[in-house]
DNA sequence: AGGTTAGATAACCAAGTGGTTAGGTACGAG
DNA sequence: CTCGTACCTAACCACTTGGTTATCTAACCT
């Protein structure tokens, strides 16, 4: 699997968004993401596994904790991606768009 | 499932993305689609399938073509909700994003 | 009417996903 | 040393996914 198509799936599970958007406020360990929802340990882990390998979290060790951080790198990734489909929702582009259209036209 | 995972999902796949690069040039067949795979058709449809309940294809019928139709409003979302991590990606947002917090900090 | 083409549906299969429970490991505290 | 806590792995389950082949409908063209 690409990275792209690993990031766009992990990024498929609700679960997982939320978890992303928890570390945002900083580091947390694997109990305090899990407290937020209503579902095991070992659930949560294999959320985070998936989110560590495409590249969304790191993973450190202190002690009996195994604290994770946001690695955003990906996304900026998934926002390039998405920017190249601007004109196709963003009218006032799509008029720049083809005004340049127009402009190589008359270069020729 | 809500429409943002519904939206991940279906780009979870690079099949689907190349579908979806292929509609910024303009409608296009099942068949004219299928042609660049070396999948079956009734894979193809369920491709098509899965991007018509994300939302991100429109199908017209014009006598026995099921012609397709990119629409990206979707794909507005995705660049929303990937850009809230704008900050955590790109360094000099984030010096500014400091900035501001210190002066949030220094109002109080 | 008969044949061809575009496409969808159905039934099936292997692999993956999201969840569970049970049990194991590693560390700190008493 | 033993106990509790944090976390992981393993095994299992139901469901989904991405693919197949076979069969069907609908429209066009002789």
């Amino acid at each position: 699997m690409d990275q792209l198509s690993a990031t766009f799936a992990a990024l498929a599970d609700p679960t997982r968004r939320a978890i992303l958007a928890r570390l945002t406020e900083g580091p947390a360990t694997v109990k305090e993401l899990s407290e937020p929802f209503d579902i095991s340990g070992p659930a949560i882990s294999k959320h985070l596994r998936v989110l560590e390998k495409a590249g969304l979290i790191t993973r450190g060790r202190e002690a009996q904790w195994r604290p994770c951080q946001l690695d955003a790198t990906p996304l900026k990734e998934v926002a390039v991606w998405a920017e190249n489909y601007r004109r196709f929702w963003d009218a006032s582009y799509a008029r720049l768009d083809a005004l340049l259209t127009e402009m190589k036209e008359t270069d020729k």
